[in-house]
RNA sequence: GGUCGGAUGGCCGAGAGGCGAGGCUCAGGACUGCAAAUCCUGCCACACGGGUUCAAAUCCCGUUCCGACCUCCA
């Protein structure tokens, strides 16, 4: 069933319309975190993508079942001592289990705070170990993948006919190139071929038995294994982030494909480009790692996040800046103050059809938010302009209607206010101002206004 | 080296042959006891060199510079 939404396809290097395969619900993996780490406002920009798509497809109508997994175990580099997870157990002393639940738990609060809405599974690697060891042992009877004399599992990336599909990369291509040493362990049969599953060789921790010895998964199987468990035999969208096109995407369909008969297992592939903060990719070399954490120490909204973020399309690269998040928070805060305001007015019905068609093309969230800057200053009514914002918040999500003050304050708070209503009655300004610091202290800002103070 | 994107005002960024998007910052003004907020006004840009065209930021050719990916990465 077609959704009219269109996004860009990597694979087909052009915008293609969703499909859900069935008639009730889209079907979209997400590649979701590896939990060794806090998510940085980068990787969550993938992870809005997604949201930014299943909220797209429910404002046009559809249902969407989203599936996104966790990475506890497995990801490692080719060199298999680094493996991430452990790498972090050892840094931190403590059971890489114990680390895995602590970031995965951080994961789901990030996302909540950026209102990103609750997949409908989030299934972990560690506990997919025996879908992946099947899914293994199919592709070896298949022979596109083999034992190597190491007791590793490979895939043959020459059994796989359309290789390279997605990334444009050539197997031929793919040799040893001038920027990375290459140390062929003797035991992959083609160079380009990579570990389904890894003998444990000195490992103890995170190993499990298999038919080959004991080891653990290599990073680009758990997907396969988890998108065909989870979603079916059809995945109609598959989201990440740029860099995971390759390898681990093309690795991924290949395995897929090759387990389904060289069917296409996922319909199509949308990836969220980079982000840049202050100008630099962000990294730990750089230095310039920013977490949602971050912001909310220095008082800003994590929505403010959001609408940044959305202020640019998915798949350009952007360079998120301290004083583009602050300038996002003064328009939220402008907007729900607005809003409160303009909710006094009679409710009625507006037509949305110009912003649904902007979201349908290729989420034109930018566009969105431009259109809602221009009614906000146009002559509009307020139950227009009510009406309208009101209705663009269950795709744009950023607590428009959430008050702007708090109506709770503790008796010291009102004594002071108290005190300083009566000061500016009796111009006495000196004290005003007192009180006001004293006021900002605990941390209320007021505001005089031609009614009276407020804060 | 290969592949793919860029270059727009102080900054960020849309637009894709003819109307100078928008935001932020800054300056001036209104309002205000002062702040803050708000409102008004101002700041006339499209990397460079050619070409096509009545008309080019937009199309073509060339040049320079920047970024991404090329088996760590969202």
């Amino acid at each position: 069933m077609k959704t009219g939404l269109f996004l860009a396809d990597t694979k087909a290097r052009t915008l293609l319309e969703v499909e859900s395969s069935n008639e009730s619900s889209v079907r979209i993996y997400c590649c979701g975190p590896t939990v060794y780490r806090d998510a940085h406002v980068g990787n969550l920009r993938t992870f809005l993508l997604s949201d930014l798509i299943v909220r797209t497809l429910n404002f046009l109508g559809h249902s969407a079942t989203l599936v996104q997994n966790i990475t506890d175990v497995g990801h490692m580099s080719d060199d298999f001592e680094e493996d991430k997870m452990l790498a972090q157990s050892q840094l931190e002393r403590r059971d890489p289990f114990t680390i895995a639940r602590e970031y995965e738990e951080h994961f789901h609060t990030d996302l909540a705070r950026l209102n990103i809405s609750k997949a409908k599974r989030y299934p972990r690697a560690s506990e997919s170990i025996e879908l992946m060891q099947a899914l293994i042992e199919h592709l070896i009877e298949l022979k596109s993948a083999y034992v190597g004399e190491d007791g590793s599992v490979y895939f043959s990336a020459q059994s796989f006919p359309t290789y390279g599909a997605i990334s444009g990369n050539r197997l031929d291509d793919l040799k040893p190139g001038h920027r990375y040493e290459y140390t062929e362990d003797g035991a992959k049969r083609f160079h380009a071929d990579w570990a389904l599953w890894k003998a444990a060789g000195k490992r103890t921790e995170m190993i499990w038995p298999s038919p080959w010895g004991a080891g653990f998964p290599g990073w680009h199987i758990e997907c396969s294994a988890m998108s065909m468990h989870f979603l079916g035999e059809t995945v109609d969208l598959h989201v990440g982030g740029i860099d995971l096109r390759f390898p681990h995407h093309e690795n991924e369909r290949a395995q897929s494909n090759a387990s389904i008969h060289n069917r296409e297992l996922v319909s199509m592939w949308v990836h969220g480009e980079h982000l840049l903060f202050e100008g630099r990719k962000m990294s730990k070399s750089a230095g310039n790692v920013v977490l949602l954490n971050d912001l909310i120490n220095k008082g800003l909204d994590p929505l403010a996040l959001r609408l940044a973020l959305m202020e640019n399309r998915y798949r350009s690269q952007m360079d998120l800046t301290w004083s583009a998040l602050e300038a996002a928070n003064k328009t939220i805060l402008r907007w729900r103050r607005n809003i409160a305001q303009w909710a006094l007015a009679p409710r009625i019905e507006v037509d949305i059809s110009d912003f649904k068609v902007f979201l349908a093309n290729d989420l034109d969230t930018p566009k969105v938010i431009l259109q809602l800057r221009a009614l906000e200053k146009s002559e509009a009514t307020d139950s227009q302009k009510y009406a309208t914002f009101i209705a663009m918040d269950r795709v744009l999500a950023l607590d428009l209607q959430r008050r702007t003050q708090e109506e709770e304050l503790s008796t010291e708070a009102r004594e002071l206010l108290d005190a300083r209503e009566l000061a500016r009655a009796n111009k006495d300004f000196v004290m005003s101002d007192v009180l006001r610091e004293k006021l900002q202290a605990i941390g209320i800002d007021v505001l005089d206004t031609p009614d009276g103070q407020s804060w």
